[in-house]
RNA sequence: GGAGAGGUGGCCGAGUGGUUAAAGGCAGCAGACUGUAAAUCUGCCCGCGCAAGCGUACGCUGGUUCGAAUCCAGCCCUCUCCA
């Protein structure tokens, strides 16, 4: 492994951001002598990102506690033309108002990851629809698109995907990546933005725009990406059957976002520890190497450090604290998801409104199955209706999903 | 343009007239064991309904039949080979 100078290059290696760098040695000794800027790019297709997004928000993070600039670049503009890749059909378009709405509820998944602002290291969110939708095209033709060849935009991954599977790929879509790079020539040119980091398969974009801006303006610009972050297992991480876990809590509470830290693998603890939290290595170490069931008091200062870097150290708080209540004490926390009975409900009415089944009939094999127990006492009747009570009723299906029935 | 093969539940994949809400696997959920872990074993796994029952479902549209995922016709799409 690389012996890295400036703290920067040491940190993300250290914390297993790394996969691929471009000019490692030039961007270690650029980065050990002056301040410098790096961005990410994220695609404004929903109104938060996920934990998928987290290591490069992360990566941003890092940057600016080595004391450099970190850029969020929102693809507003590319957004537009929709980014041919990932799925294997062609994305419907976002009307413009959709996407703006979509960057402003983003900017707030990084209110506690970054700090924003004028100063020299505050992070600054651009999007790229502001020189985007200016383009002109014959001009942009001229001076851009003759850098880039067809037989090696043939070649990338996402282009010969399509083509291989004959399905139909558009001159709209087929432009994203030239867009892409693009972003990354501007990004130098408006604010001597000097490096990129992306996803693993963000690569060849990174490596488009740094050929770009050297042919065209001869700068030298680097890129990094990130490993795919995967659960011991193999599975992707942050990709449960219920979707995506986002960030914003409005599509996830604090709680469950907790709770899926908490659930980690001991396998991945040392690793999310390192990646998601900035825990001192030391202490991760140490933690990492706790067996048995001491390793999830690992788990759990993963789930409140993560959850407070997003959510912030109150909303973590509670929900350790009504982890705590309802896990280990047997009770019911108070920031456990509730539900207000009116006049009666069923109790599969209750269940799914609750979002633990996804029908009612779901709920109803859970009740045959015993799964189902009201304060802890196994429910057998699946007809049973639900009528509301002074105290609230603590609501269980499983060992893990508890909510609180209120009148 | 020609010839062949095929489109089945979230995914893979069996089924070629009735007992088929459709084998099996994966994923998922629950139970046991544990540590809110992993592995393993067991159960469940279209929806509505307290229930009886009802409604949807095997690419699309129509047809044959008491009865169709299964047969027929047309259409759409995919794959392989030839031009």
């Amino acid at each position: 492994m690389a012996q890295f100078q400036s703290s920067l290059l040491k940190l993300l290696d250290e914390r297993g951001y790394i996969h691929q760098l471009t000019d490692a040695a030039a961007l270690d000794a650029l980065a050990a002598k002056e301040t410098i800027s790096a961005y990410v790019g994220f695609d404004a297709t929903a109104p938060s990102l996920h934990v998928g997004n987290l290591v490069s928000m992360m990566m941003l993070r890092r940057l600016q506690q080595t004391g450099h600039k970190p850029i969020v670049l929102m693809g507003g503009g590319t957004t537009k033309v929709g980014d041919p890749s990932g799925k294997d059909e062609a994305r419907k378009l976002l009307t413009e108002e959709t996407i703006a709405a979509n960057i402003a509820s983003i900017r707030r998944n990084f209110d506690n990851v970054l700090a924003f602002g004028d100063g020299p290291t505050d992070a600054l969110l651009v999007n790229n629809d502001e020189w985007l939708s200016g383009l002109e095209y014959i001009s942009f033709l001229r001076d851009v698109g003759r850098h880039f060849t067809i037989n090696r935009m043939l070649t990338f991954e996402s282009v010969k995907l399509r083509l291989d599977r004959e399905q139909p790929m558009t001159f709209l879509e087929f432009n994203y990546m030239i867009l892409q790079a693009y972003d990354f020539l501007e990004l130098s040119r408006r604010v001597g933005c000097r490096a990129q980091f992306g996803g693993s398969d963000q690569w060849g974009n990174i490596v488009n725009g740094i050929e770009l801006a050297r042919r065209i303006d001869g700068t030298e610009l680097y890129g990094v990406t990130t490993p795919l972050i995967t659960t011991a297992d193999g599975a992707k991480m942050g990709k449960t059957a219920k979707g995506a876990v986002w960030l914003s809590e409005e599509l996830l509470s604090p709680y469950d976002y907790w709770q899926f830290w908490r659930n980690t693998q001991d396998a991945d603890v040392g690793k999310f520890l390192r990646l998601f939290t900035d825990l001192p290595l030391e202490e991760i170490k140490r933690l990492e190497q706790l067996q048995g069931a001491e390793i999830n008091d690992a788990k759990v200062l993963l789930a409140s450090e993560a959850t407070a870097m997003l959510h912030g150290r109150e909303a973590a708080d509670a929900a350790a604290r009504t982890a705590a209540d309802t896990f280990g004490a047997g009770g019911a926390g108070e920031d456990l998801p509730t539900l207000s009975l009116g006049e009666g409900m069923n109790i599969a009415h209750a269940l799914t409104a609750l979002g633990f089944t996804p029908s009612n009939k779901e709920a109803k094999r859970k009740i045959a199955e015993g799964a189902v127990r009201l304060d802890d006492v196994t429910v057998n009747d699946p007809g049973l209706v639900l009528t509301p009570s002074a105290e609230p009723v603590k609501l269980s299906l499983g060992r893990k999903k508890h909510g609180l029935l209120v009148r």
